[in-house]
RNA sequence: GCGAAAGUAGCUCAAUUGGUAGAGCUCCAGCCUUCCAAGCUGGAGGUUGCGGGUUCGAGACCCGUCUUUCGCUCCA
């Protein structure tokens, strides 16, 4: 219609600052990259989806329980879920040909050239030798000695770089053994950096004194370690789930695309614990239960697809995201991942605890599967907002925006304008305001035309807009305009309450499911 | 992180080879009109992202830096 493709998520950028959904973080100080901060219409927008997807979950379903579990967590905990370990690949790139290398698989294969070498010179002399003694000829041979003591040197040097977390020396190693990049050929490499998925700080207050710990990289890891404790205390039988939403923090190497990829970010996650051998069966269920939430927005149900994961994480024997048609291309929303008993038996054996489940069905102990259900609540966000963004060209030529979110997640339910500014019709108009805000977040205008107004509102997405004119101070009806639609019908005030009730509220949404 | 491009009022953009930073919209205070953004009057808002340099003089030229976008790369 009327914006390009490529202006079009630019034109939501833009509009979510414009109208408070979302701003950048730290802005009068340049901002801090791939942070955001929530505006007043985003903070509620965001509350909303929140609440939506607690109440899909905890409300909805008697064997889900939630719980809201600290960001700080103990730092064994990182070691057992493996995120210690898997982010301390020292990386190097080449300039030229702007490729990643892992600078420790860079040496390594370097010396897998020169073995290569000495092999070849093995099997050149073999077919030389009648009566061959290899073991006398690598130990003879200049050219296989020299070849080996490099080795030898390279090794040694690698060990002490890496042990003394040595960088500078892990790249002049690079250069003095004249690796080229494959792809380039040259030699022109950045420096040797190292990478850490997660934040760490310190706890205890003297300096120094205190012991690191890490802001969690994913919530999953508090449901984990609480799961007994919430099975004991709430006596949950299996199969249960554990929910929480909440914040986590990747040190990501590049974050992009607005608040898709952000350092900080929250995450809505739940573990459900099943008997072992009936995971598939719970990851189908999960599956088809998670897409029919989503579709529940209205949003499309074209723009969201499943994408299987052929390649599968160690702890986990199926996984699949849903998918959503962003501005940007098809992109994660959630992932559904059947996790296996992996992340349980690692805290089993870190903490030394038994974390097992006592079934009186089968009588016999074990420790349960979990199938995982992670959701982005920003990329939900984003999603929600970039497919109500609409900018719609009118019947008579005039263009709005508007944003057609579900009434229930909108910012704002209701907005209230006096036809005109006087003859008490601003006094009625915030009357019927302040009978309405016990129930609803709403607004009052009573700036400019009231088609204006109207507008205004469209472009934050308030579904209804209540206007009091000169005749409802006699017959006390007031005329209330749809947003999609721009109807307008005339009711009672009397039966604004109801009216309202029946269209803004999330038990609509909540009775799709 | 690398490369390229960009950064001027809340938003969209101007500003002659380097010569006093402007407009429209928005916003605010009023007036008028009164059911779908368009009338009138007045007002606010900028160390041109930031820091250096060249120059008599820099929004413009040079260097650095920050942020954003795109591509690559990475992605439990």
């Amino acid at each position: 219609m009327s914006a390009k493709p490529e202006d079009f998520f630019k034109n939501i950028i833009s509009h979510c600052k414009e109208y408070g959904f979302i701003f950048q973080s730290s802005e009068i100080y340049d901002g801090l990259s791939a942070v955001y901060d929530y505006g007043q219409n985003g903070a509620e927008l965001k509350k909303n989806i929140r609440e939506y997807w607690w109440k899909a979950m905890v409300q909805m379903n008697e064997n889900i329980v939630g719980i809201d579990s600290s960001i700080f967590m103990h730092p064994t905990v990182w070691k057992a879920s493996g995120h210690v370990d898997a982010f301390n690949d020292p990386l190097i790139d080449n300039k030229d040909s702007k490729k990643r290398y892992r600078a420790d698989v860079l040496i390594e294969d370097h010396i897998a050239k020169i073995e290569d070498k000495i092999t070849k010179e093995v099997e050149k002399a073999k077919k030389r030798f009648e009566n061959f003694d290899e073991a006398m000829f690598r130990s003879t041979n200049a050219r296989i000695i020299e070849y080996q003591t490099k080795i030898n040197d390279i090794n040694t040097r690698f060990k002490a770089a890496l042990n003394d977390n040595n960088l500078a020396d892990v790249k002049q190693i690079i250069v003095d053994c004249e690796i080229v990049c494959s792809i380039s050929g040259t030699r022109n490499w950045t420096d040797v950096r190292q990478f850490n998925l997660m934040f760490s700080t310190s706890i205890g207050s003297v300096d120094g004194e205190g012991s690191t710990i890490y802001l969690r990289p994913e919530t999953a890891q508090g449901i984990f370690v609480n799961y007994l404790n919430v099975q004991k205390t709430g006596r949950m039988k299996i199969p249960f789930g554990i929910a929480q939403t909440g914040k986590a923090f990747r040190n990501e190497i590049v974050a992009r695309q607005f608040i898709f990829r952000m350092r900080e970010f929250e995450q809505m996650e739940m573990q459900f614990f099943v008997k072992p051998g009936t995971e598939m069966h719970w990851y189908e269920h999960w599956k088809t239960a998670r897409l029919k939430w989503h579709h529940s927005f209205g949003l499309g149900e074209t723009n969201y697809k499943f994408h299987d994961h052929i390649k599968l994480a160690h702890y986990a024997n199926a996984a699949a995201d849903i998918e959503f048609q962003f501005p940007f291309g098809y992109k994660e929303l959630e992932g559904i991942h059947s996790r296996t008993d992996f992340d349980l038996k690692q805290h089993e054996q870190f903490s030394g605890k038994k974390l097992q489940y006592f079934d009186t069905e089968s009588n016999s102990s074990y420790v349960p599967y979990v199938v995982e259900t992670s959701v982005g609540l920003d990329r939900l966000f984003l999603a929600t907002l970039s497919a109500a963004y609409k900018e719609e060209t009118l019947e008579n030529g005039e263009t709005r925006v508007v944003l057609n979110l579900p009434p229930a997640l909108s910012p704002i339910k209701v907005a209230v304008f006096p036809l005109v500014k006087k003859d008490g019709l601003p006094e009625f108009a915030e009357k019927i305001m302040e009978s309405l805000k016990y129930d609803h977040i709403v607004t009052y205008d009573e700036k400019d035309t009231v088609g204006k107004r109207y507008r205004r509102q469209d472009a934050i997405g308030t579904p209804y807009c209540i206007t009091v004119d000169h005749q409802s101070l006699e017959d006390n009806m007031v005329t209330v305009r749809e947003r999609d639609s721009m109807k307008q019908e005339r009711i009672a005030i009397s039966a604004i309450p109801q009216y309202m009730n029946e269209r803004v509220g999330l038990t609509s949404l909540l009775k799709k499911l």
